[in-house]
DNA sequence: ACCTGAACACCGTTCAAGT
DNA sequence: ACCTGAACACCGTTCAAGT
């Protein structure tokens, strides 16, 4: 039989990573983790401080994980929006992880690599300076409102689908949209116009 | 001396609201709130079930807190950004219980009176149907983006600000723009900046 | 240097008991 | 119908004690 192997700050996130992805973040009790390790709780303590530190250092962690991106397409437009989509699949493969880098304002980490191919994509179509910066950061932004809310979201132990009404009386726009209004918002297909109406704005 | 007033579902409900706005989400414990409503923990459980409830009672009392909102502006341009831009004041006012209709999947209800103020600028625009429904979305998308990255984020107990380092070679855009996207990000502006293009992009 | 066990101050929740 | 107190199974953390 093999030798215990000894616990070390490698094997305490390694097992806390596990239980995250796993479980989600909320089954990460310093109880458990010790548990899974086959350990005292207390001996956890010596290798990563506290808690909170260790949820710093899990964050630190998942830039290399989740920011793995892929780019494709001939034109500047489409390599912005597969740069997007691409963010956006690794973001929803990571869920827990990514909402705990948000928790802990770490969320530029996760976006880095696809803020870098999609500046470069911006500076292809023409845009320099200031705005390839705001172009960059706007796209981001689109991204993480939709990871945010969709994802993050539909992760969340309740769920609550059903509309709120707009207008007491008669709805002061046409009938369709106004049905449409009231019926659950499509996240996939308004990231899809949002983000078109976004590349489109930005390159004039 | 007043006589003490029975406790009652409302006057629990308003307490942990109270707590909430001032010490923020973290501070409300069952114990917490039976000993600022003077009375035995279990008390509570009799008035809102559990937790879980409470808390659910409260999301559902935000729409009305949050979601007053005012729409000025000549053009429907105009009104469509005022009212985006009120939405983010007022999230921003209350950021704790804004942060709870989120994990609660209950966000629609903090945008609806938004969401319908929106529509009747784009319908005034001349947008129609689906385009109306995706314009309207898409604005709405934007507000979520801003309000959840930049101020919950900002409400966050940890703040780490400093840049993530985008190449590792010389950068492939120009030296301006390489050197702000590696500053911190200017939200507002980044905020302002997408919020013109999706404008612009969604009218054409 | 590394790990254990007891202890402390917190949680949410249940339940029998009171009025 | 409404409230209390004791109790249970959880938390994170500290600290003296072991090797």
């Amino acid at each position: 039989m093999p030798v215990a192997e000894p616990l070390s700050r490698e094997r305490v996130l390694d097992a806390a990573m596990g239980i995250v992805e796993a479980d989600g973040i909320a089954a990460l009790s310093m109880r458990a983790l010790a548990a899974q390790l086959g350990v005292a709780v207390t001996a956890i303590y010596w290798h990563v401080g506290n808690k909170a530190e260790l949820l710093a250092a899990l964050v630190e962690r998942i830039g290399t994980d989740v920011g793995d991106i892929r780019t494709t397409g001939r034109t500047p437009e489409q390599r912005v929006a597969s740069t997007a989509r691409s963010l956006l699949q690794s973001i929803d493969d990571h869920g827990a992880l990514v909402g705990l880098a948000h928790q802990h304002g770490r969320l530029a980490l996760v976006f880095a690599p696809a803020r870098a191919a999609i500046a470069e994509a911006f500076s292809d179509a023409g845009l320099r300076g200031a705005a390839l910066v705001d172009a960059t950061n706007a796209v981001i932004q689109v991204v993480a409102a939709y990871s945010l809310t969709e994802s993050v979201m539909s992760r969340s132990p309740v769920q609550r689908t059903d509309a709120v009404r707009l207008w007491d009386g008669p709805p002061p726009i046409d009938a369709l949209a106004a049905k449409r209004l009231h019926q659950p918002v499509d996240t996939e297909r308004t990231f899809q116009a949002l983000l078109q109406a976004v590349i489109r704005g930005l390159l004039r």
